[in-house]
DNA sequence: TATGAATGAGGTTTCATTCAT
DNA sequence: TATGAATGAAACCTCATTCAT
């Protein structure tokens, strides 16, 4: 059979379920029907229903981390680079809005119970904007005297808040602006003042 | 007996619980116990649990509204009244993590499922920030071409993404630092490049 | 005050509540609302809410009773007697279908939980009507060989089926109906076959 | 395994424990229990408590229909008819006198809040007895002017009244006694008189 | 691997009853 | 007597998880 394994249905449909009716209101049996699998099938490839998030999450995480690192390969300057991200980020956003909203909220819901491995994932994608800032002030581009990972949450909020935004509206055009005002205001704000 | 209403107890109660619990994993007979009352006392209060986390959120949402306003009246720029308002508003959190925790965590749990009146505080608290992007631009401060609710909502994200990673962390010093370079980034964002 | 006591009124409210929504899904609280006191009052007068249908119950018997013998008195055949029986029954029914109602439907369902006090009263309603079937008998006006504790049964039965479906349609016309076919069935059933 | 199903386990169980604690004061545990399954498996096959008293009274309604229809199929004379009725109803009773007691009594209780589809079940068996005193009456067998549906409900009242006096006392004999002085009552009372 | 019927722990909520005023 | 806010026991029901097939 060419459709994708059990694991990648159960996971696909999780994003689904989870993003409709959020993580705490879904139930197990429901994200097995949309898998078109019976309940305890569930189990064989996860060991609870928290652990079905924690792997949406990290997935998607290293998923993004990936093809950040995949588009900012061979760029030169910072300014580049954050406007990449940012763009990569709503890109994603974009077309799986079902995934980012699931993301946003449940990466906040789970919070404090979300295990190391997680905050991980979540410190790694955080640690590619981090970095970019702080090229940018090695190289002179940025100012100086913000911390690189401060900034990269900061940019996260902003990112994820309009991202969560548009996932829950229902006028969809508004990606495109989103990206490019993010970009004016943080690139702005970020910019070497003399 | 000069002792809170029973309302606020439950109400201050179920920041606390809600807070180290997260709201789906928090029981009513917690609350109503860390609020020393009887179970069935939460229910002359409020029609049910969810209704807490509402009111919870209501009555911050208003509160931190009529703080920034009063903190915002007589400020002559749009560059002072941002600096307020980013101020404030991590002044808040660092005087009530608890609250801020709940706050910013529940708002994206609860996400669709909030009624429309908890939106509309949630919108007036966005609108204070968006008019002052408004001003700005009218007084030629602050770049004509960004959409002020558009910033507004990427100011927030910005702020509540650190007040969140603030809260859970144990180095309580960082609100200063978050407040400081929040708005070097947004000032800078927002000014007019000549 | 030339109002009712405060038992009374809770007595009948409690009829009208419980008849319109039944013992068990009937509320304290209503039935203390409906009388014009507080729910505690309540307990000031009956030991608990059982006692108030309980009470109710008896009360009724009691004046249906009364009123069944002081109707009687006086009349000479037994077929006159029975005839008055079932006309003063439904006159009961026609004038408080309500009260009929909570009489009838719980008088079962209290079923094996009334204690002797209430089994009693309903006793006393049926001794009346035995009696004037053996009084039927022995006059020579009834057959002899049925039993009138068995027959007052029935009687009450077929009256109480006519008066449930009675009180609950909206058809009021049927009282006068159901007692002429009552009549006209049972005067036939009982008369002596030659 | 040779063993009912769940489903008849847990309806035969509900029979039990209704008659014996009423409805309202049966726990879904206690069922569940006689049962022999655990307690969420009872709504695996029911909504709800309520569903499960419904469907009691379904099942009996329509049983008891179609017993009366074969022991009533081939008879030639309505009196020969309303004789066996009689005695069939009586007999279910005789056999299972909890069934009867549930029936008698919860479907007062339940009254008005009963749904259509049981009332219907209930009507259906008052139907069959109607239908003999409309076939009596055109055969010349029984009085022209009594209303057949008045008559059937009036006999259900009767012989109900005398099921449930005989459910709750401990003297099991009077099943043929009831049994025999209904029927006398009733062909008499329907009788053309000449 | 896969199923899905069965489990049973446990939470939310109701409401009869109490008691301080 | 009267109040009504407070109590807290208890029940219905849900649903994550298991396990016999």
């Amino acid at each position: 059979m060419e459709q994708p394994s059990k694991r990648r249905r159960i996971l696909d449909a999780a994003v689904e379920i989870f993003s409709r009716y959020g993580f705490y209101n879904s139930k197990v049996s429901q994200v097995a029907k949309a898998a078109g699998v019976a309940d305890g099938t569930i189990y064989l490839y996860f060991k609870n229903k928290e652990a079905i998030l924690i792997q949406v999450f990290e997935d998607t995480m290293e998923e993004l981390s990936s093809k950040q690192r995949m588009a900012l390969d061979g760029l030169e300057t910072a300014t580049d680079k954050l406007r990449t991200f940012v763009r990569v980020h709503f890109e994603m956003v974009g077309r799986n809005p079902e995934l980012a909203e699931v993301l946003t909220v449940e990466l906040r819901q789970s919070g404090k119970f979300m295990r190391d491995a997680d905050m991980r994932a979540f410190g790694r994608y955080l640690g590619i904007a981090a970095r970019i800032v702080a090229e940018g002030q090695a190289a002179g581009e940025f100012s100086p005297d913000l911390r690189p990972r401060r900034v990269a949450r900061m940019l996260f909020g902003a990112i994820d808040e309009l991202s969560l935004e548009w996932a829950m509206s229902a006028r969809r055009k508004l990606v495109e602006e989103a990206y490019s005002q993010t970009v004016r205001v943080f690139l702005n704000g970020l910019n070497r003042k003399e």
